[in-house]
DNA sequence: CCGTATCCATTAAGATACTG
DNA sequence: CAGTATCTTAATGGATACGG
């Protein structure tokens, strides 16, 4: 990402908010937080991951899973058994970065109903 | 949002993982958090912003900040002058939001190097 | 000063079929 | 079991011009 803040910060609040940015550009995909949640808990095999990401296609599952290894958030490991089998763990890192997801879903929650309420309302107000 | 977690979660990782994605769906655009966090230090106006916000388009400040105010996120004020004054200003919902994104930051900034590091190893290892 | 409207490029993601 | 390949659609964002 182009984050210019980043060497010349306008503020720091500039700066910061590109650093967040930063990691909701690696986070903020569809799925990848559902199967960062899943590897959470214990090594995670593929067809696993189809199964508990409810919605999830082959193809996004595949992806998000190469994007996420690829930044070191989850480690993949290969048994070169018949049949095959792979599994997916979450790295330091990652279980790192769960535990600061608390404090987001926290305000998610206390939220959420809210925020609808919010949205209802504008949308009732600026539907004339 | 799609959130069928939510209704019958299928673990109770899932649902909050679900519940996040609520928070990225809201927050998760490219200058949402820019955004919020100028509007965190005060309230700020259009052309404030415009500038404040490196690279962001006209058409783009106006989408986010009506999604924002949409979501009770901000609020705004229209001073009905001539020239046109309108100001922003964070709601106590977003400066609660401003909070929890600093778990989110430091995270960020303590993993910046690793990730990017990782990164650069898997395409090294992946390039053949 | 504070926007809207329109058009276009890029990217994310879904559907479906095939494979070592 | 754990993927790839291909095609298509939807969403996102940028450029530019115009308006109250």
């Amino acid at each position: 990402m182009t984050c210019a803040a980043e060497n010349v910060p306008f503020t720091p609040g500039q700066a910061r908010a590109c650093t967040v940015r930063e990691v909701l550009d690696r986070v903020g995909g569809k799925w990848s937080i559902s199967i960062l949640v899943s590897a959470s808990h214990g090594p995670v095999r593929f067809t696993e991951l189809e199964r508990n990401v409810e919605g999830i296609s082959r193809r996004m599952l595949t992806l998000t899973l190469r994007n996420l290894e690829r930044d070191g958030l989850l480690h993949r490991t290969v048994y070169p058994t018949v049949p095959p089998k792979v599994e997916y763990t979450a790295t330091p890192m990652a279980l790192e970065l769960y535990e600061s997801l608390v404090a987001l879903t926290s305000w998610a929650e206390r939220h959420r109903r809210a925020i609808a309420e919010a949205r209802t309302r504008y949308d009732a107000e600026h539907a004339g």
